[in-house]
DNA sequence: CAGGATCCAAGATGATACTG
DNA sequence: CAGTATCATCTTGGATCCTG
């Protein structure tokens, strides 16, 4: 038996959910949420530069994926936080973050060279 | 003694770097490479719906960025491979591909209910 | 084969204002 | 507070043509 899934493929629905996990809000959003539940505002201002707009559409389709779960606690009072497959997702975003802080160094060192 | 980079804040250096390598076309052609060297034409049949256009500015970028090296072989052969660096990343991109695998059945139970 | 140049459509993003 | 609507803008992405 092989592998269901195939992102390579542009067909098949897990390209999609690349997509969707896989982008600058997205993947920051899923990470934040991983310390702990957030509110709207506070979401905002964990993820630095996120319009009202961005963090409302991110927050929805990432819900309509079933990868983080709105509560509304009572009132004007809503909360986010991650499913068991959003946290699975975070965790392996959080490591993508992880890495890219590692090589930072060479990054920039070639980013030296080719940028003038 | 406070970690230097933080790519939840805009201004950092970091957060760019996080947009050049989270995106459909550069996390699949990291992973990509993950398996071998590979020519221009060889990556767009790896990567899947990929046009030459964006294949082109996303090997530039990539590496522009160091992440991953362009080798002349000999007239008109061309390989891109991952540097230490782009294989540090790769590696840590591919577990988020994993990771999508892994939650696709949720995401599509989630989608049919929110769908209609 | 590798890949840059150009033109164009579509979607992403942001600022601002507004509502329940 | 949580979000939506609108408008202007920037970027993405594709198709096509062209060159070394």
């Amino acid at each position: 038996m092989e592998r269901p899934f195939d992102a390579f493929s542009p067909r098949c629905p897990s390209r999609e959910v690349v997509d969707d996990v896989i982008g600058r809000w997205p993947a920051l959003v899923l990470v934040a949420l991983l310390d702990n539940p957030r509110r709207f505002a506070d979401t905002a201002r964990a993820v630095g530069g996120i319009s009202d707009r961005m963090l409302s559409r991110t927050l929805t389709n990432l819900t309509n994926d079933g990868l983080i779960s709105r509560a509304e606690q009572h009132g004007q009072h809503v909360t986010y936080q991650l499913t068991e497959a959003g946290r699975h997702l975070a965790t392996a975003l959080k490591g993508v973050v992880a890495a890219v802080y590692e090589v930072m160094p060479q990054v920039l060192a070639a980013r030296q060279i080719s940028a003038p």
